[in-house]
DNA sequence: TATTGTTATACTCTATAACTATA
DNA sequence: TATAGTTATAGAGTATAACAATA
């Protein structure tokens, strides 16, 4: 058994993907914990973004927005729903559709959220100098399309 | 119903965080892909990595250095044992301990995951020049500590 | 026949705690 | 009593397919 201590090698450690994946990760679970007490969770603030800015809207063109399977936006929105956060009103000129849209407090819920997003934030880069942040911002954003 | 597409909006789609966690999942998912066919996922990878470089080791410094909890790597053991890429043997001086390492194929195995590794890399970071990738990776590493 | 919302299922990753055998 | 390894459980996130109502 060897004396010194066991330890990830150089190639991993330094792979961008593996660094990428580790704070994604660890940025996920710090703002799950740091919205946990407005009773929402990630997925749930995203529903709440998009619509912040787009309502009404059907839920099909809601999940592809997001990125995300209709099927695993119904769960989310039960739950928003339950949580007065929004409303599902039926579309009367389609009643296949559903026009999903924010309630007063889904709009507080919402701004209040996304100013704890930009703490945790400033907390995750704050090894980083602003230049370098904006850097970052931008070079992530080129990979991300 | 708005005619307009539903749409992130830009203080979430510009958030460090936000893109963090997107890529580091996209990062992740693309990884498992591309080793699939070697029959190991990318924890697997962690712990071979990190045997080639220091073993024999405990399970708890393995666990330790892979920043996991030592129970979640037993069942990992367990496969890459079946798998016969690693070994256990336990340590005559303390009967509770299991000295791992690697067998000659668990050695090919980390060398080729390795080569995927960084195959999958360039991929991800195709979008950015040679300079600004080595930045990129400055950032991450100095974030990451 | 195609689309919208819904429901069900399964698989992975992670976190936690309790158990055993050795020390 | 403390530690090493093991086992069991539960939760979240994701991916997939099949279903009913409506177009």
């Amino acid at each position: 058994m060897e004396t010194e201590k066991a330890r990830l090698p150089e190639d991993v450690a330094l792979n961008c993907g593996y660094l990428l994946s580790r704070l994604g990760f660890e940025s996920r679970r710090r703002f799950t914990e740091s919205i946990a007490h407005l009773g929402i969770r990630p997925a749930h603030y995203g529903v709440l973004a998009v619509l912040a800015e787009s309502a009404p809207v059907a839920q099909t063109e809601l999940a592809e927005a997001l990125g995300a399977d209709r099927g695993w936006l119904v769960g989310l929105l039960d739950e928003l729903e339950a949580k007065g956060l929004v409303r599902r009103a039926s579309d009367p000129r389609d009643r296949r559709r559903h026009a999903v849209s924010l309630t007063p407090e889904g709009k507080r819920c919402r701004r209040e959220a996304g100013r704890i997003a930009r703490r945790v934030e400033g907390e995750l880069l704050r090894g980083l100098a602003p230049g370098e942040r904006e850097h970052l911002r931008t070079l992530l954003r080129q990979m991300a399309p």
